[in-house]
DNA sequence: GTCTATAATGAGATAGAC
DNA sequence: GTCTATCTCATTATAGAC
């Protein structure tokens, strides 16, 4: 039950954000009373922080598989812009980093350092890609791989938000394809 | 009154969004009633739409001026940079189209369609920027403007989100610092 | 662990006096 | 135009039975 709380709070809050769905939302989609939501997470505050701990951990496994099922630094690349554009595909969803900094008036410290971590690791994950994809002459990578890989984080996001006004993923496309353009295939 | 309501209501969503603030928050700063803002505003839908449109007259005025006051697409692009850094500067706020777009769903489709509408407004801006600054040599432009015009909203918007999180407008800077570096500086 | 019942708060909105 | 008073609804959260 509790990974199935986790789950729908997951949806919900890349869907609508951590002020967009409430205990009763939850409760419907889950077959139990909300009351019974406070067994598990004890205030709204806990479940949004673990739900994005789990998403942090989870992001973590995917961008290590990535890294290593990944023939050079460009295909890489491709696959972030994939995960990215993977929740803008399912009807205008935000990565939950971008959903939750929407709300960031509205939680505690603890999710905001947590947020703040997880952006932090995939700057890091997109810089190590960057260098790779220099060194084996996949990407064009034209200034500093840190300040590039952050830039495209912002893009990223950007580019999830814009796509959601649209409720077009052609918007994500269009907003990516300079980045993707970046990538040289063999 | 109408218009110190504006104010008050676009400042409060820039800060935390549509959903983040309420009439008895405007009240209050206001120094009126929460009832008697529904003489000047019905609903807030309604509320939410002028502040929009209102927001969009200016945006177009300024993206005027800049155009004008420009010497090169470089200088322009410059002051485009500025003008999402204030917001992002001041608190963590985000600019008006990035604060609602994370609350679409909360909002009906006039607000969305304006929503789209200056997020086209601002693209085409850019691009006659882009244009103008390779035309100069002002600015370093690789690919198609329309496309590099797209990223660099998305990466506009996405880097206030991020700067919003560490609640550091450094953050903001290092998003951009990518962008900044296009320019040519005479 | 889940339930019923309820508390406590805050939201947007309306009616009608002044 | 602004007020008081009220309505209706949704929210998070708690107490206590089963």
């Amino acid at each position: 039950m509790r990974e199935l709380l986790l789950n729908l709070a997951e949806q919900a809050m890349c869907a609508r954000g951590y002020g967009g769905f409430s205990y009763a939302d939850i409760a419907r989609d889950a077959g139990i009373r909300k009351a019974s939501i406070h067994h598990h997470f004890p205030s709204k505050q806990d479940m949004g922080l673990a739900v994005l701990d789990r998403y942090g951990e989870r992001l973590v496994q995917r961008l290590k598989l990535i890294g290593q099922s990944s023939r050079s630094g460009g295909q890489a690349l491709a696959a972030i812009i994939d995960l990215y554009r993977e929740r803008a595909g399912s009807g205008g969803m935000l990565c939950l980093c971008a959903a939750m900094s929407g709300d960031v008036h509205a939680i505690d410290d603890r999710i905001r350092s947590a947020l703040q971590r997880i952006n932090d690791l995939v700057i890091a994950s997109l810089e190590e890609i960057l260098v790779t994809g220099r060194g084996d002459r996949s990407i064009s990578v034209g200034g500093d791989p840190k300040a590039e890989a952050t830039s495209i984080l912002a893009m990223l996001q950007g580019a999830q938000l814009m796509a959601r006004v649209t409720m077009n993923p052609a918007t994500f496309d269009a907003a990516t394809e300079v980045l993707a353009a970046r990538i040289y295939r063999g």
